[in-house]
DNA sequence: CTTCTTTTTGCAACCGGTTGCAAAAAGAAA
DNA sequence: TTTCTTTTTGCAACCGGTTGCAAAAAGAAG
């Protein structure tokens, strides 16, 4: 039977000690005015007793929570389990704790900020490349320091931004599939209304421009998933000629189109060429063999952290954008490029 | 220029409002002693100054922070995305907020403890598989409700635990492999240390001892990721002679398995067969087609919450287990049952 | 219009800490 | 030993709310 006790407090670890509660709470803070005797007879009493100092009655005073928000709407991409696990590390490395925030059924700005207000959380960090910018600004006008990352970047940005300039991944995988030759190309994103999706089709096209020999096309998964992905590309295949390579929007739509793929009796890279994003554990699979474009995930999240930390420090910091290169990962669903 | 607002609070409420500050606090607690006319007045002034009152604050005097501590070590097993997916969300809908924990670098249960109750959270959930009941029964010895979910039980629990019964798992594996015919089977493990690997191995070799003219051999894998499972596959395949069926821990293991036999060339099911477990999205990918095991997550899921919510209005709640069936799932990775 | 109930309101203490300020203690200099 | 500095300590107010209690207001009954 558990017994119900009531936790210890500053002022029973004070009256064990028979000094005052400010000598206990000096005691607990760094480079407080206390003398080492103190410390040690507090220290002694504290830990008789089992004393933790209480984190929120602290910040009452203090202001600060070591609380960070942290919102995202993908949980359905299995790049986000990698996500999650380098941030809750990240910031517990810092010592700060985060509180999570599940975006999926409610999308509203001002309805997150209010419930993160509410636990008068340090700061906020945006996990998500679908959410626009617009989301972020809501908690940056409530003050409430915030890094958008994965997020869409501006040049005159009004909040921080750290991830990778989509529409350039865009760019670069039009650029590989000219290289390699291929004389039609699609796009299949994800979702349209994801901002990934726009940039990344954005620079697709802008790239595809300076080559009007290539024709194009492009459609949209409903969804950035397996099952959306298998369903878009056997539409494309019921519906028509296919183009000779395409690239994906996310490498979890370019397994599923594989899959459909695979079923047509169609053999990647020889009939049909699939380029992915993100360069998630499952592209280097044997199984899958992914050719991909992927993005410094870790570098993002360790800059992401960085970042919020130097704003609880100054929360005015100036906006900021940080961009991190992506890299081509060549493996086996290109064809290779053409002899000169 | 983003202005630095001290936030609003309740006397600032009080103080346009030209009422107490109780007045104010009652006024945002439902089935307090308000009349109407005071409420709207209340409201009224608050809705003008942006008001939302501070659940930091409050909890000093409630004791409840709706804070619950989302424990896990799990950050790799692609389940666990839909693991945080529907925590979050169904904790969210009690209006509770997770406060995340991961403890994939620090196992130390003490540890958690102590960070968890700073923070004072009002329960805990450990969402693992692999953890002893021992990490569990530390937040229970500190007073901190607790549910272990996905964890080992106990007939005789001293914390609640929600989830399977791996060894009956195990055993249907086994029952399973006997029925289909294979005269040889192995069972290829997660890391020996976790829970969830040692019962499904316990009810798979209990099984099996009921028919001694079936071979068995076991092994574990270093990790449940597909990395492992491939490498403890190809060991497998270079040492000698494969069973003629393996039972394999998890799915992602299954699924490392499959890409090592097919890389050697041989055909799964014709030549061997592979059982999984988890019936993880990837599963009933068409091309991976894995038959397994599938655990009912969501339920799992919901019935913690409820516990947890149950706890908290009666925090020595008598200990209790739920459990959950699995679930065969067949697919394309057994051969099938001979006709008699 | 009294008198008695019931509802609504404000006062003030409290939750578990922090911190500015002044008093006390310790140390240095004379 | 006295005087001046510097360090250490405790007092008390405060952070943003909640809540028991008693006073005030409103309503019901006579």
């Amino acid at each position: 039977m558990p017994m119900m006790t009531r936790p210890v407090t500053l002022k029973d670890v004070a009256n064990r000690a028979g000094v005052s509660t400010s000598a206990v709470s000096r005691a607990f803070t760094d480079g407080a005015s206390v003398s080492d005797k103190m410390r040690r007879k507090v220290e002694k009493a504290a830990s008789d007793l089992g004393y933790s100092p209480n984190a929120l009655a602290s910040s009452l005073t203090t202001g600060r929570t070591k609380l960070i928000g942290l919102v995202s709407n993908n949980f359905h991409n299995p790049i986000f389990l990698q996500v999650f696990d380098l941030f809750t590390r990240k910031l517990q490395d810092k010592g700060l704790r985060p509180l999570l925030m599940n975006l999926s059924d409610e999308q509203d700005a001002l309805t997150a900020v209010r419930r993160l207000k509410q636990y008068s959380v340090d700061g906020v960090i945006v996990a998500s490349s679908t959410l626009p910018p617009e989301f972020s600004k809501a908690f940056r006008d409530a003050g409430v320091p915030v890094v958008n990352s994965f997020g869409r970047f501006s040049t005159t940005p009004d909040v921080h931004v750290v991830g990778v300039d989509n529409s350039e991944c865009g760019r670069m995988a039009a650029r590989e599939l000219v290289a390699r030759g291929y004389a039609s190309v699609g796009f299949m994103g994800g979702p349209e209304t994801a901002t990934s999706t726009q940039d990344r089709f954005r620079g697709f096209s802008q790239e595809l421009a300076k080559h009007p020999d290539v024709a194009r096309r492009h459609s949209f998964a409903s969804d950035y998933s397996f099952d959306a992905g298998r369903a878009e590309m056997q539409r494309l295949i019921a519906d028509g000629p296919l183009a000779e390579a395409y690239f994906c929007g996310d490498d979890v739509l370019s397994i599923g189109a594989l899959s459909a793929l695979a079923d047509a009796g169609l053999n990647v890279p020889r009939d049909i060429g699939i380029i992915g994003f993100n360069d998630m554990e499952m592209a280097r699979w044997e199984n899958i063999n992914l050719t991909t474009i992927g993005q410094p995930i870790e570098q993002i999240i360790h800059s992401s952290v960085e970042l919020i930390v130097a704003m609880l420090d100054d929360p005015n910091r100036y906006p900021e954008v940080r961009l991190f290169p992506c890299k081509m990962v060549e493996r086996g669903t290109l064809r290779p490029a053409p002899k000169p």
